[in-house]
DNA sequence: TATTGACCTCAAGTTTAGTTGAGGTTCTAT
DNA sequence: ATAGAACCTCAACTAAACTTGAGGTCAATA
């Protein structure tokens, strides 16, 4: 039979498994968070893992960061920047989500951009070395100098 | 000394290195995406690998997906779902193109959906289970039934 | 009290996309 | 002919983000 319900208990400590099923991550994923400093518990007197309700803000905001994309270990530097590790509040939220919309946008652009040339190349199809701005991403010419570049493939164009 | 200019050679096959330098990825790269079947080699008498041009355009289309989100083992697939497995023509190009346009204008409207809801919810910081849409993504309540979710949590705003 | 579900630690495995290294061979210019 | 660049194979390593499993403990309930 499963546990009894403890909503009569109000404002307990939460145990890994109440966590896990109310933020919708594995029990695993929770110790692995505590190993990468993501999150941290009490224990109770037997060992186990005991969590201020407070934890399930911060592991929406982990979440959250991680649908943008940031990886879990800057989301840890991130979160431990804040003064005194403590208690999320609605400017750290503010500061943070800035932070992250600015990121997003960023590679939401990139995507766009590589959906708009893949828009104008379809039907084309030459995907030529030197003409087409799906194998010229301009960050890509400017690694070995773009002159030598085009100096190097002048005339190939039979790829 | 570095290998002989072979530009006198015309239309000779690549050596790996050539592929290498001419495509942008390292001659180990080009090794582990033949074991993954993205591309071929044929061999010289000393069992060196020996590139048609070709391949410069399937590698140059492999890369396009890769920026896509595609992951390698999808692009194998598809590539090799190519009739023969033959060298890519353009109608290919634009079959794989549209398809992956696809893919990739569902990742961006994905990630702008976040970003929006990201834009409203700074500087609330709610970050309400019951609330707040950057906590529940539709597809989240579907997934154990919503009713039973939302009466679960009811009355819970204190995390 | 005894069962059983929930919990513990620690090590090892998984996936993706490669990179690195050891030990040995081939190729090409001199 | 020979040096040295480029190539070969195979195994092991990397990184991120977890999951799985073994072996054992804790806690709530019948």
């Amino acid at each position: 039979m499963p546990e009894k319900e403890r909503a009569d208990l109000p404002r307990r400590e939460l145990t890994v498994g109440e966590v896990a099923a109310r933020s919708g991550v594995a029990v695993s994923t929770l110790h692995f968070y505590e190993t990468k400093g993501l999150i941290k518990s009490m224990r109770s007197r037997g060992n186990q893992r005991r969590y201020p309700r407070s934890v399930l803000r911060r592991i929406a905001v982990i979440k959250i960061a991680q649908r943008t994309g940031i990886p879990l270990a800057d989301i840890q530097k991130e979160l431990s920047a804040l003064p005194n590790d403590r208690q999320l509040l609605a400017s750290d939220w503010a500061h943070l989500s800035e932070h992250w919309k600015a990121d997003l946008n960023e590679r939401i652009n990139k995507l766009t951009a590589l959906r708009d040339q893949l828009t104008s190349c379809i039907g084309c199809g030459c995907l030529s070395m030197r003409d087409c701005p799906l194998r010229n991403p301009y960050d890509t010419l400017s690694e070995k100098g773009a002159g030598a570049y085009l100096i190097e493939h002048a005339g190939e164009e039979l790829d």
